[in-house]
DNA sequence: CCAAAAGTGTTCTTTATACACCCATGT
DNA sequence: ACATGGGTGTATAAAGAACACTTTTGG
């Protein structure tokens, strides 16, 4: 036993790490955040960022952690997404990884300064490369929770900047939904719920009659949910 | 350093834990099967049937293991629920704890046989003590998730003996869902997913008109969702 | 024949879907 | 003035909600 194995328990323990989907949506398309992978094993291929439980913060303090450490972003939406405990999963030994997943307003935050700039990187999502571990099978139910989830949650606005129009909201669900859907009949749908502001401001620039752009109002959607009502798309 | 503590890391690892929130339903109530702890902590305390996560299983398999151990319940339908890891969490150190939600058929499989007899014991779900660690938390996590997942998955079958009657299902949803629903149209939107097999076995002994059983048919199932059906109440 | 719960259809209201024209803006 | 996408309303179809009487069984 060496020196540096110095944390000593009666039974043996897996190791407890955590990962990050990241979704992006540049407007037209879902995407995805990756990192290079700079150490073994899998070195060179591209992976969730990800990294140890620490002992004194919970699994999504340590995604939130290595988020920031490895992407530069913080303050994003982030949702528990299920906990994986194959046990081949890592070479490295016996490893369960809670996976997360994180929203972020637009691909404009692009990652990041310092050391890690360009190990990390967008994907469009149907051109992820195979990934590492067993991130390929993480994504496949990633992306499944949030198909499903966006029909029946306000998140998609965590995909957008603050400010922005119908079209933009519709393009990302059908990006999202991989359908097209009715203009007429999506405005009314989230018109509905009367969870969105209509702001003064317009898009500028576009060679068309511009689209206003829009507010999600959390409080809004608070109230609905308390009165019982359920967002649906 | 005792020569007990034999497994050694680099880095300090939290310990791995599964708990499973165990639904039953006796006809009328919505029950929980908990175990009086036997050693400390919280010693003489309900708990879920739970514990520490060994090398060579999934923690699936663990949870499975645990359940039979502790209950004698085996072959039953099991779902990961969310993953809890507050620090503080367990006061015998750092704790990670899987948390999975199993429905087991009926109450009359009553727990078990073997030295842990009376150690286990139904409790309505309106009438749970004070339980350990922060299995109360976990319990409030997972009758969520029954409560929306029943609407649209066919899991209440699980609550139920093989055959069973209409009321009788009836009854299961306005247990789990707490609230009354209308004969005709439960029946209707049941019946139109043809997902049900009437047998011509009816009740016996009643004051009152028999009910007929059914069976809940899990081809046909598959089959609905295939074609992009899905099942709804 | 009475009590008690099972079984069954129809009407009405609400919600979802399908669909076409005018409007604002930049070039 | 034209090309481009933004914004709007209505008619029809489908789904959900409300509701009352007849049937079967045991006592």
């Amino acid at each position: 036993m060496s020196e540096n194995r110095k944390y000593c328990y009666k039974y043996p323990r897996p190791a407890v790490t955590t990962d990050c989907v990241i979704f992006g949506f540049d407007g037209n398309q879902l995407n995805l955040l990756l990192i290079a992978r700079g150490i073994e094993p899998f070195k060179g291929q591209w992976a969730f960022p990800g990294g140890f439980v620490r002992m004194q913060e919970t699994t999504e303090a340590c995604a939130r952690r290595e988020l920031a450490e490895e992407t530069g972003l913080s303050n994003v939406y982030l949702e528990q997404l299920y906990t994986f405990s194959d046990i081949e999963r890592d070479p490295r030994g016996r490893t369960i990884s809670i996976a997360y997943f994180a929203l972020v307003k637009s691909n404009e935050r692009l990652p990041i300064a310092g050391d890690d700039a360009g190990k990390a990187q967008w994907f469009a999502i149907d051109k992820v490369p195979e990934l590492a571990f067993d991130h390929n099978k993480i994504l496949a139910v990633a992306l499944e929770r949030l198909r499903g989830k966006i029909r029946y949650q306000p998140i998609g606005f965590e995909l957008l900047p603050e400010q922005f129009t119908l079209p933009q909201l519709q393009k990302l669900y059908e990006a999202i939904l991989r359908q097209p859907l009715d203009r007429r009949n999506f405005r009314k749908k989230i018109m509905k719920y009367n969870i969105l502001e209509p702001l003064d401001k317009k898009e500028e620039g576009t060679p068309h009659r511009a689209a206003r752009y829009n507010r999600f109002n959390r409080e809004k959607y608070q109230a609905l949910v308390e009165k019982g009502f359920n967002f649906e798309i």
